[in-house]
DNA sequence: CGGCATGATGTTATCGCGAACAAAGCTGCG
DNA sequence: CGCAGCTTTGTTCGCGATAACATCATGCCG
């Protein structure tokens, strides 16, 4: 800790400090090949008094290594990809990988290009939200030549490979609980989802299973933007005002679902007697609401420990083989607002 | 688009696939200087066709320039810091700069390492949460030479510049509203804060006025880990048991104060009448609760645009100067828990 | 028609580090 | 004493791009 220079400092200024050659100071610094304790010492005391921090901009384009994972996620405004994240971070902490995190709003578009912005820093792994893309991002991915693991969704084909859930599936047993439990008319409220298709998905297989049990869905509406609690709670007052008849109500997500679980309560309405309720995601911010809403884990943090894990394997010397898809199997928790038979 | 290479692409292979040199390239790829628009034309149309990816390593070496900001923040667990993140993106959206996160886990010793491994990428700026640091943590941001803003708190001293509210003035204030509205029985419910040091901040500053007026908190519990909700809704009920004369309860945060409030609710427990609430943090998530909690917003997003802001414009040409503190007053949202006279 | 500004392209020298190889010190043993 | 065989340290070159400067064509003017 010096006099502040101008000029930042590199491997020279710490090898003239400590009088060995600049190699010498980056084996120390690196851990790598023999060095002796007195030269290791004195370069580490040179180092730190200085306050020299490497320059991995250099060290990556010399050695064509870099640590840097990318992670394309659609949105931060909810908590399913933080929990994401903090799977991934789990595992990357005891590694040397470094998780760079970017986001796409759920737009093509811009997913193409933070992809195009992230792989112009040489990644040594991708993992992205999804199993759809542009043709564009799906060739940058496949050219990289690095492993890809395609996240959340399992009902596709996958680039490299993926880990994820089936949302159709997820859909379809949600369906099978609620028709098993008795219920026959079922609204359905979700955001809007052009571009979420793992939405969609369930949306899907949801409506698939009623299909086929000759039921359909009676009323759905859909939102954007705002408070999910608060939209919950509107959006199932005045689906009930259109629809007094119906007795389930399907969620997209929990909290819209805790949002209309609340106003029921509010309503004196009896669920799950009079309307049974069921959401979806499994977030353990809503444990602790008065009944404890029917819903379906989507198994965020093991979804993103088991893609960094893939990463980490396959980044390995030597590199070892991994599954190409994991699916992993929500289960329902039927709460207290899907009675069962 | 064409057959698989083993070998990453480089401006050599673009400029051999138009025929012109390296520099051409280079020059087409970053729209900089006089370039033909035929030659333009030919030149992109190889880069495309190659599916060439510039390499932002050697980019950035060769020009020093990086266009990197490392954000440093504590958790991903909760919504306050996605949602400083947010207020970032938006910010960079329109910019070349591109935000690149860490995660401490509120561990000083952690902080420090991501700090260096961040700065080992020589970015361009640095957005790290609160003011306490390390010895060697602030040594390194200082030495780093680059624009580093401080967030969400303006209660000591910054490094180089700070964004935030005051949090010892924010539990004063809601102290303030709380005597004045009469409740003089409180109790404090919070997570372990050792090393939360603005939760610790308002409390301090809670405790102050508190002081001041003759009353002391009368009881308190803290917590760590689980469903912040169910959290509320346990403490909640073990603190009402042990003290039972308590009028108020302050909550460190929104969640716990919502499960504290949805206890409240089931025992049918008049609130605010019987017994006041507040919480902290504003969180939107949370309209649509049967009664709106007091509370007091943090101006989250609003702190990570302005961070943002700050750095845009100490790295514009010629580099803007910019306040070295913004201090945010945040407001107490009374809701409907926290009775006025 | 020469001269010179202007636009379009190419050349050369780094940037800071690490890989690969080269050289120098040390040890022990015949 | 000399040399093999190690450990420790140093040298050279190149990673893939950009800055700065050099060069070459073109056109316009007096």
């Amino acid at each position: 800790m010096t006099l502040e220079q101008k000029r930042p400092l590199t491997l020279r200024d710490v090898s003239e400090a400590s009088g060995v050659s600049e190699m010498t100071v980056s084996r120390v610094l690196r851990n790598r090949g023999d060095v002796s304790d007195t030269t290791r010492a004195r370069v580490l005391a040179a180092a730190k008094e200085l306050g020299y921090v490497p320059n991995k901009i250099a060290g990556a384009l010399a050695s064509s290594r870099v640590n840097l994972i990318a992670v394309i996620i659609p949105s931060l405004s909810n908590m399913v990809f933080p929990e994401v994240l903090t799977g991934i971070n789990q595992v990357f902490e005891d590694t040397e990988l470094q998780p760079i995190v970017a986001v796409t709003d759920y737009m093509p578009e811009k997913e193409e290009k933070v992809l195009f912005e992230m792989l112009s820093w040489r990644p040594s792994g991708v993992i992205i939200a999804g199993l759809e893309h542009s043709d564009a991002s799906r060739a940058m991915l496949q050219a990289a030549g690095i492993p890809v693991v395609e996240i959340m969704d399992t009902d596709g084909r996958a680039v490299d490979s993926m880990v994820g859930i089936s949302h159709r599936r997820a859909g379809r047993e949600m369906a099978q609980a609620i028709l098993k439990a008795g219920y026959r008319h079922i609204g359905f409220m979700g955001t809007k989802m052009p571009l979420d298709h793992r939405a969609r998905k369930r949306f899907e297989g949801f409506t698939e299973i009623l299909a086929k049990n000759g039921v359909e869905i009676e009323d759905r509406a859909f939102y954007s933007g705002g408070s999910a609690l608060a939209k919950g709670r509107e959006m199932t007052q005045t689906m009930l005002e259109r629809s007094p008849d119906l007795d389930f109500l399907y969620y997209s997500n929990d909290m819209i679902g805790a949002g209309g679980l609340l106003y029921l309560l509010d309503q004196g309405i009896d669920v799950p007697g009079q309307i049974g309720l069921a959401g979806f995601n499994g977030v353990e911010l809503l444990q602790g609401l008065p009944r404890k809403l029917a819903t379906m884990d989507a198994c965020r943090q093991e979804i993103g420990r088991k893609a960094a894990e893939i990463i980490h394997a396959r980044l390995s010397e030597p590199p070892k083989e991994t599954e190409t898809a994991i699916t992993l199997t929500p289960t329902i928790a039927f709460g207290d607002t899907l009675k069962r038979r």
